[in-house]
DNA sequence: TCAAAAGTGTTATCCTTACACCCATGT
DNA sequence: ACATGGGTGTAAGGATAACACTTTTGA
């Protein structure tokens, strides 16, 4: 059975970053195209050409946006049938390999452009954003996602009940908001056909009579798909690898790190805490700078210790309630 | 730049699962082929048949092994150019997305044979099992490591020197064993010309007059790196999702719940904060039956709480140290 | 002097870990 | 009776979350 190479179907692979850079406290996207009509980076995997994903991922990015990434990381490689459309598509059928990128804005400014900008993500995922309380959207997510699941006709190998995965996701009825969460709330939107691109895609329709407007800016292909996932994967990796300070500059102030970290998690977190927490960790050192400050005390200035790296096993911020 | 669908190189994509099932202390992994030749269960990505990676890898394990999988999800997707070649290979290029899937022993044994058949996996992986103490094969490994340590040259883009990788993931010069890592084992040991795999790919070489033996039974084309994810990934996920229960009958006593998370980590816990932990986190409960013990008092059966799933956020079996 | 942000101290609570011990059954 | 595995109680230590409070600057 597995003993001769298979004769394996020929599909087109497309590599698709998710490149992230932090602006104070806004966290950023690249994309390019035009508004209503945007979409990240993305190439075709050059087989011959490069030797492995990343290595195209990263000659194809330095070629469209002349940027340079440092942290790198797969996220999913998506294949369904009928998701990365384009609205005048003759469909061949096209697999997405989907990559998270983490770059520094300063690099991100120095990039002359190429057509690509930056886009604060949350324009995409305007319900992710609690940082000024409960995002308003979401009275108008919620009544008609509980209108679709009136309607919906039960999946056939789904686990849960519609009004169920409303009530897990989007943390309805008492159930508390799970942050990272973000790509089981953009799948719920699509199943109910709430987001443009579902409707684009023509698999799912929306409540007869309910005609709610699409929410959020859409993006090309199954594109804010895999920023959805890039966020879930981030707001996850924050807790148990160090990867924010990919997104910081050398030097910072402890509160900067903490507006970065809220950022991307999209809710504030408990200043004493936050503070203990990364100091205790020995996560960063004093460099005995002192910031000129923005109204009031001088903040100290600390940078990352990479030697934790080598010290200890699975260092992250595991930022926990507020 | 993305506006367009952009030209995408044709290229070849399979599917491979690991397949795995627990038997009392043993993880079973599926595999079929001569020993020696072994490979995971695998088959092209048949794009107009199958609308997604999921309805056609459980299209073909069905076909190839009568087997029902329950719980399936998606690893990685591997595109290493060299890697996935069989020994008599012209090579052309092909992409392997690698799955993960797991059955209970009963539904395994039920299975009319079909050529398929599950090997423990630890075949593959001898030093990954540290449940009767520290593996024998290491005092072969870490000499035949540190050897290549002293003559690597240092790789483009390694973060770490190959010392540095091999204390983080062997756990020399005390720092601790991390059962998890098992991926970045797998690959220092590819690096490093130790097992089949690499000699076989012709990418890297043994150190010159160091003839060791390949180290753990090898497989066709890159399905021990697949496996290898697998195992990695089933540690993690073990500790925040209730997956265990996917491979445990639908009664079970708490000593053959510990069991087999201790097959599956390769370590014993401690039994006592085991079961406080499993109780107390309200994964299970008692079905009011007693098992005809085995030596020794008779032991209360049990069973998975599915409601859990609706009830907490993230559900898993946290079990620390011991 | 007052607003604003930096930074410190302390306490209550929960969870993890470990140790010690008792219970029910077969041989 | 005793070996074997099942099952319970409890205390020490550490991490977390919440609270109140002091310090240093610019306007």
């Amino acid at each position: 059975m597995a003993n001769e190479q298979h004769p394996r179907t020929a599909i087109e692979i497309g590599l698709a970053a998710a490149i992230v850079a932090i602006d104070a406290d806004t966290p950023l996207i690249l994309v390019s195209g035009a508004d209503g009509n945007l979409g990240l980076p993305s190439g075709p995997f050059d087989a011959p050409e490069h030797r492995t994903f990343e290595i195209g991922l990263r000659r194809f990015v330095a070629e469209q946006t002349a940027l340079e990434v440092g942290y790198v990381e797969q996220l999913y490689t998506f294949g369904d049938r009928g998701r990365q459309a384009s609205p005048h598509d003759t469909a061949p059928h096209v697999v997405s390999v989907g990559y998270l990128a983490l770059t520094r804005v300063a690099t991100a400014r120095a990039m002359k452009s190429h057509g690509a900008r930056f886009e604060p993500w949350y324009k995409f995922f305007p319900w992710e954003d609690w940082r000024d309380g409960r995002p308003k959207i979401l009275e108008n997510i919620l009544p008609a996602l509980n209108a679709w699941a009136k309607i919906a006709k039960p999946a056939p190998g789904a686990e849960f009940a519609p009004r169920e995965r409303i009530r897990l996701t989007f943390g309805t009825e008492g159930t508390p908001w799970d942050e990272e969460r973000v790509l089981e709330r953009y799948e719920l939107l699509y199943s109910a056909g709430l987001i443009a691109e579902s409707r684009r895609d023509g698999r799912e329709k929306t409540p007869p009579g309910e005609k709610t407007d699409a929410i959020g800016e859409p993006m090309q292909f199954d594109h804010r798909r895999i920023l959805a996932t890039a966020i879930s994967r981030l707001r996850a990796k924050l807790k148990y690898r160090p990867v924010v300070f990919e997104l910081m500059p050398d030097e910072f102030t402890l509160t900067e790190l903490q507006r970065t970290v809220e950022a991307i998690a999209g809710r504030h977190l408990h200043k004493q805490n936050f503070r203990r927490l990364v100091e205790g960790t020995a996560l960063v050192e004093p460099t005995g700078e002192v910031s000129t400050h923005t109204g009031g005390r001088p903040a100290a200035m600390y940078r990352f210790r990479r030697e934790v790296l080598r010290e200890r096993p699975a260092p992250g911020l595991r930022f926990g309630g507020r």
